[in-house]
DNA sequence: TTAACATTTGAACGGTTGCTCAAGTGTTGA
DNA sequence: TCAACACTTGAGCAACCGTTCAAATGTTAA
């Protein structure tokens, strides 16, 4: 009865036409990954913390590490991530990098999500 | 001229006043670490398609695991995650259970981080 | 040029995560 | 009562993550 490739796991109670009307608005692929990732990079403290201290203020890598006890190899490596993922940026200043947020998104998420856990 | 606990790294270039301003608005502890779950939750292909499912139907574990090809196990642990940080809620039916969306800000999230991975 | 320094990078490590498989729970209908 | 079924749960395993440590890069100032 299954038309679909898998009939490996054998379920009799799927409601077809429910499922073939969600699948068909469901994003594809590329795009979960994408959406996953992007909340996937806020799923870490540390990472959560710098993005808040950049919400506040301009900071370099010592001040980011000095704000959360960690060593500057671990922000720095932290901070290549949110870079890659466009939710920083950084401007250079002599041997210091200063970085700040690069996308108004972010602070609405962590608002977003704020009013979440507060219940 | 570090006063706190660790001049483990001897940074020098930290501005201390920037760096106790920003540490003082940071939230504690407890609440970044709730942010930071609330967000891992949502960083996985598998949760996103789970929940933006949701958005548009009630739906059973095994329709959710015909969505997503994966077996009704995989599913099945994905929502116990998703139900223990009150994501989703579902209602019993017979044998069925039918699972939706437990909180308004969720969508609202998915829709933020829709509009930041769209550039 | 050289030393000092802010930052970045790569390797390596323990801990975590997402899946599968097998077994368990509880409901339905014969 | 019993088998079928929808779902849940626990163990186990490979892949991934966040940190540290050591080394590299590139800038400044002597």
């Amino acid at each position: 009865m299954a038309e679909l490739k898998t009939d490996v796991c054998s379920v009799t109670a799927v409601d077809a036409e429910k499922v073939a009307a969600v699948q068909q608005k469901l994003p594809q692929e590329s795009a979960v990954r994408a959406l996953a990732e992007t909340f996937k990079v806020l799923g870490d403290p540390t990472r959560v913390r710098i993005v808040m201290a950049l919400m506040m203020d301009e900071l370099c890598v010592c001040d980011l590490a000095a704000l959360t006890g960690l060593s500057v190899s671990a922000i720095s490596h932290q901070l290549r991530m949110l870079r890659n993922l466009k939710l920083v940026k950084y401007r250079r200043k002599g041997k210091m990098a200063y970085y700040s947020l690069d996308d108004e998104h972010i602070e609405q998420l962590i608002q977003v999500a704020m009013e979440h856990v507060h219940e």
